[in-house]
RNA sequence: GCCGGUGUAGCUCAGUUGGCCAGAGCAGCUGAUUUGUAAUCAGCUGGUCGGGGGUUCGAAUCCCUCCACCGGCUCCA
């Protein structure tokens, strides 16, 4: 007999070669029902494995990350058989669950697959499910294996074998299908349910653009048809946010072929949130002592030589421009921490001027493949809201934690409630790939792990991820569907000091060079400004609507009093217009209400008569009428209460 | 850049066994209506069918090529 510790503590005694589904048949029924995977002493394998000695054992179901990528990795293969079943002498090559589901990437040969494809596919994924067909684990050794899929002539498959050690191979087979795989399955294809096949994209075996290009097949499935319906709800939730249709529907920015892909055209709407998001910054970081600066959109080549950028670079940017006779050589400016590199040599600095910041609402161009532009998130020219900060090592911390309070800030004004840090870290066994010394290294990484853990920073730290100047911390918002973004980041450098041989006069009266710190909390205006509109839906608050209220007259007869109160309106610096349109109120309300304007005033008789608005608020109704001092008071308050949020 | 898909009016979309002047709704304009909390009615304007080339008596529709966009891959100072 041997013991099985469940997670609630309690122990079963059971027979060797008793299996995790034994146990949960032994609690009860309907968990066995559910069980997809167990985790035994740790690790996640087959609920159908025999144990042979003691173990700690947790059931997983449907509801354990686990328990779902278990599910997953099985429909992968569940998906590869009945490809095989319409595409006979296909080659595969890998099929892994992924956060949403699964893939799997197929060398398709002479046949051609499309979309259309895709459904007779997930027809026969659900018959093959039905038969509810086992999985069956086998362990082999390695030239059986290669000799398996030497027959079956896939190329693939043995070069995945070939990195494998012998004696810890396996194969899992279901119906008629069997694939190298490490598993763990779930006990048979029946527990999948609900199947969707999502997108055909290509890919390159094992990732790298050299290899040839294969056919990956997204899908997703379910252990119930409500949860599949569930799901595709929320994909149309996020195209419903999708900041690309409503920057469109809100008229914030558009593109042109005629000036080029990847580069933004702000309309006015946009141009107005865009400033009103900058003077926020702005006046945030006026109060933490950043110095504002300006510096123009092209450099010369040899700013980015001496800053090593070129070099690095180069080849892959928008190339140098030329002057016409001198032959002079410029560049587009990808950063601008160059620029702000000779700023602050165009003086000699003491420690007592440390830390010095320089911020710029900086516009940057970078060359980005044409297959990777979207919408606003990814351009090839953009603003960053970056600043530079110059200070000694020992002022690292602090200012990094005055950073930490500046983007907090913002996350809280804007409501971003889910986000965290990823600290990224040097590798340890990989010295030679940064700069710096090892002490100061030391000293900066502990001082931004200190400094997140002071400001109570959800974080997750990868190491191997510091970029090679220096170590960095990066913050990933969720938006309202719980997309993760990275938005903010810090950044150490000891590269560019040193290359453009910074230096301050310190108290030994001695040079020294000081430690650069990058930064920018939104990011870029374009990405932070997508993000924002997919997490409110276009709703902004309001005191970044561009439009804070239409007043919407009954008939033409009050246009006059509907402009008499516009302006009043405007002696309290709350923004709008006056909707004189020719129209019925009900469809000026509709329009307004799909302009995602907070505040809509009805002005008729009444209201003339007694100097009133009827106030109707987006998304809360009809409040009554009032005066309008009373509905100014209404708007300062409810701004009061959006920027309030100081940390 | 690579693989696959898409491209018809300002927007959303019909229109492919190749065939009469290419359609609708919304938006816009004109007129009527003078309106009370999510679409008043009528008329009108608007299209090199993404660009170029080809096949054909005839091309939005078939072929070639280029461009842009979408979904991925690779990349991201």
């Amino acid at each position: 007999m041997i013991h099985i510790t469940l997670p609630d503590g309690s122990v079963k005694q059971v027979e060797k070669g008793t299996t995790a589904l034994d146990v949960a048949k032994s609690i009860s029924e309907g968990l066995a029902r559910n069980v997809l995977a167990a985790k035994v002493n740790g690790q996640v394998i087959d609920a159908t494995r025999p144990f042979d000695a003691d173990a700690t054992l947790q059931l997983l179901t449907w509801n354990d990350t686990e328990g779902k990528s278990t599910m997953w990795h099985s429909s992968a293969h569940l998906m590869a058989e009945a490809l095989e079943f319409f595409y006979p002498g296909i080659k595969l090559a890998i099929g892994p669950p992924i956060a949403n589901g699964f893939y799997y990437d197929v060398d398709f040969m002479e046949y051609s697959i499309s979309e259309k494809d895709l459904e007779k596919i997930e027809l026969k994924m659900k018959e093959l499910a039905k038969e509810k067909n086992l999985f069956v684990r086998q362990e082999i050794s390695k030239a059986e294996a290669i000799a398996y899929f030497t027959e079956k002539q896939d190329p693939y498959k043995i070069e995945l074998l070939e990195n494998l050690e012998d004696g810890n191979i396996t194969f899992y087979t279901q119906g008629n299908f069997t694939d190298l795989c490490r598993g763990p399955h779930i006990p048979d294809t029946g527990f999948i349910k609900a199947v969707k096949l999502t997108a055909i994209a290509g890919a390159y075996w094992r990732g790298d653009e050299k290899n040839k290009q294969l056919t990956r097949i997204y899908g997703v499935t379910f252990p119930k048809q409500a949860e599949l319906v569930e799901h595709l709800e929320k994909l149309e939730e996020a195209k419903r946010r999708d900041h690309r249709k409503l920057g469109k529907e809100l008229e914030l920015f558009t593109f042109s072929q005629k000036v080029g892909q990847g580069l933004p055209l702000w309309l006015p709407k946009g141009a107005a949130l865009r400033e009103r998001l900058e003077n926020f910054l702005k006046r945030a970081q006026r109060k933490a002592g950043y110095d504002q600066v300006i510096t123009p959109h092209i450099g010369s080549k040899e700013l980015y030589v001496t800053s090593g950028h070129f070099a690095k670079y180069g080849a892959d940017s928008f190339q140098p421009i030329g002057t016409p006779y001198e032959g002079e050589e410029f560049m587009l400016k990808p950063m601008n921490c160059p620029h702000h590199c000779e700023i602050y040599k165009s003086k000699p600095r003491s420690y007592k001027d440390l830390p010095v910041r320089f911020a710029e609402f900086g516009t940057v161009y970078r060359y980005e493949q044409s297959g990777e532009l979207h919408g606003l998130t990814r351009v090839r020219g953009f603003t960053q809201d970056d600043a530079h900060i110059f200070c000694t090592q020992d002022q690292v911390k602090d200012e990094f934690k005055k950073v930490i309070d500046l983007v907090l800030y913002i996350f809280k004004t804007l409501k971003f409630e889910n986000f965290k840090a990823q600290i990224s870290l040097r590798d340890k066994e990989n010295p030679t790939k940064y700069i710096g010394s090892d002490e100061n290294w030391e000293k900066a990484e502990n001082a931004i792990i200190e400094a997140a853990a002071e400001k109570d920073l959800p974080t997750v730290v990868e190491y191997g991820e510091a970029a090679f100047y220096g170590p960095k911390l990066d913050f990933m918002v969720q938006d309202a569907l719980g997309r993760e973004w990275q938005l903010g980041t810090i950044q150490v450098d000891y590269n560019l000091p040193e290359r453009f041989e910074l230096e301050y006069t310190g108290a030994d009266n001695q040079k020294h060079r000081p430690v650069m710190i990058h930064r920018a909390p939104f990011g870029s205006m374009e990405r932070f400004v997508a993000v924002l509109l997919e997490h409110c839906a276009g709703d902004f608050p309001l005191w970044l609507s561009t439009e804070q209220y239409a007043i919407l007259p009954i008939s033409e007869n009050y246009n006059e009093y509907a402009e008499k109160l516009s302006e009043l309106l405007n002696n309290y610096d709350i923004r709008g217009f006056v909707d004189d349109r020719n129209e019925k109120v009900g469809k000026k309300i509709r329009d307004a209400e799909m302009k995602k304007i907070p505040f809509m005033l009805v002005v008729g008789e009444k209201e003339a008569e007694g100097n009133l608005v009827s106030v109707r608020q987006r998304g809360a109704g009809d409040l009554g009428s009032m005066d309008v001092e009373s509905f100014a008071e209404i708007v300062r308050k409810a701004i009061e209460e959006e920027l309030s949020s100081n940390v």
